[in-house]
DNA sequence: GCGCGAAGTTCACGGTGTCAACATGCTGCC
DNA sequence: GGCAGCATGTTGACACCGTGAACTTCGCGC
């Protein structure tokens, strides 16, 4: 009847509240989340939240899916708009470069969910198997490898276990832009240090 | 006067403090740890940690120094006893995978531990420069880099930034099999899967 | 039209981080 | 040697948090 929120008790609380707890967790941080604030936030009783989560660990599980799909979102709209230009004449290595740049961006501009992601949260997310709808970033990342393989941009004995070497480096930049050491870097010079990982990790696969 | 503990007034709470926090991270982690429960535990009234911490932040950020001072003791100490053996004849690409392993076990076996140093804790510790005592695992790596090159593993020309790239690569599986979907991997299929990364690497660096 | 069950509220409890006021006992100074 | 001062630790209090139990409200199916 109504135009699309408010379908019938009060509103459909369980998306309210993952909405709200992305907006505090970005805010705030995993350690500072507060159960009752975002119930605030919502405007309902903080009790409310327990029909729809057994646990506030359930909502930041909810809220780390929510970032699951967003990355590989990300990922898949960079890949889509990713062209072969300047010294990458690759088409698959273009996309690899952009995936990898959408997640490492992701971690910079999204630092709390990031870390919620793979906090405790994200253990949770990888044993509840179906929960992710998307595709994972190591997925993603095998998709492309397949691509390099076709472009003969890696030779196919390379494949194996492939996405597990790339994602770790990716992942591991991501972690230390994030929150170690390349936190302080200037944008110019992190920018510089992933061009660098990047070609280090598609001359690697080369062989 | 006494033979080690209890220096003066009650103990050196400070270090007692720092040493039960430890135990309690591992146990449960960054997100329930309870700075009343470590007071609890070392016989001490909760306020009086605050003579010592201004905050439950500034407690876990000693925690998470006492941890990276863990990390470089476990890779040195790992690098010194590394031979060069089977596939592996260089001295440097040994002592290599010695301190990426010590580096990838550490994140294992105290993952809780490995959480808060690169968690919201780990990000104070890189702000407060001096807090270390002991090298970073980036300056570590840092000096297997140099080692490799005077072997000539690997050319001058790939020197400059390549401890950002194997920590990258090296940090990243760490997390990845500490909180990532490699957590639920076998041992082998882990080692194996550590060992093709750092063949990867090494490959990688030397060209 | 009505009752039943889902969705949300209120009240309550124990635990937590932290502030302010207070007690205690070591240490340096005369 | 004794005392003042100060670092160290204690007690009490407050607001907030996660969560359980009992209660209320409202929409849907018979």
């Amino acid at each position: 009847m109504a135009l699309s929120k408010a379908p019938y008790h009060h509103g459909d609380l369980r998306n309210a509240l993952v909405d709200a707890g992305l907006g505090l967790i970005e805010q705030v941080g995993a350690e500072a989340f507060s159960l009752r604030e975002v119930a605030r936030e919502v405007g309902v009783s903080a009790n409310a939240a327990y029909r729809h989560f057994v646990d506030k660990g359930a909502l930041l599980t909810a809220i780390a899916v929510r970032g699951f799909e967003r990355l590989s979102a990300k990922m898949q709209e960079a890949m889509l708009a990713a062209r072969p230009r300047g010294a990458v004449k690759s088409r698959a290595v273009a996309r690899f470069n952009a995936a990898a740049c959408a997640y490492v961006n992701l971690a910079r501009e999204h630092p709390q969910l990031f870390g919620l992601m793979f906090g405790s949260a994200g253990r949770a997310c990888l044993a509840a198997e179906g929960a992710l709808v998307g595709p994972t970033p190591g997925a993603l990342l095998g998709r492309v490898l397949d691509e390099l393989v076709e472009e003969k941009a890696m030779p196919k004995r390379h494949r194996e276990g492939a996405e597990i070497r790339v994602w770790s480096a990716v992942h591991g930049f991501a972690s230390l832009a994030h929150s170690g050491p390349l936190a302080q870097l200037s944008p110019k010079a992190r920018a510089d240090a992933l061009e660098a990982l990047l070609l280090f990790v598609v001359a690697g696969l080369r062989g």
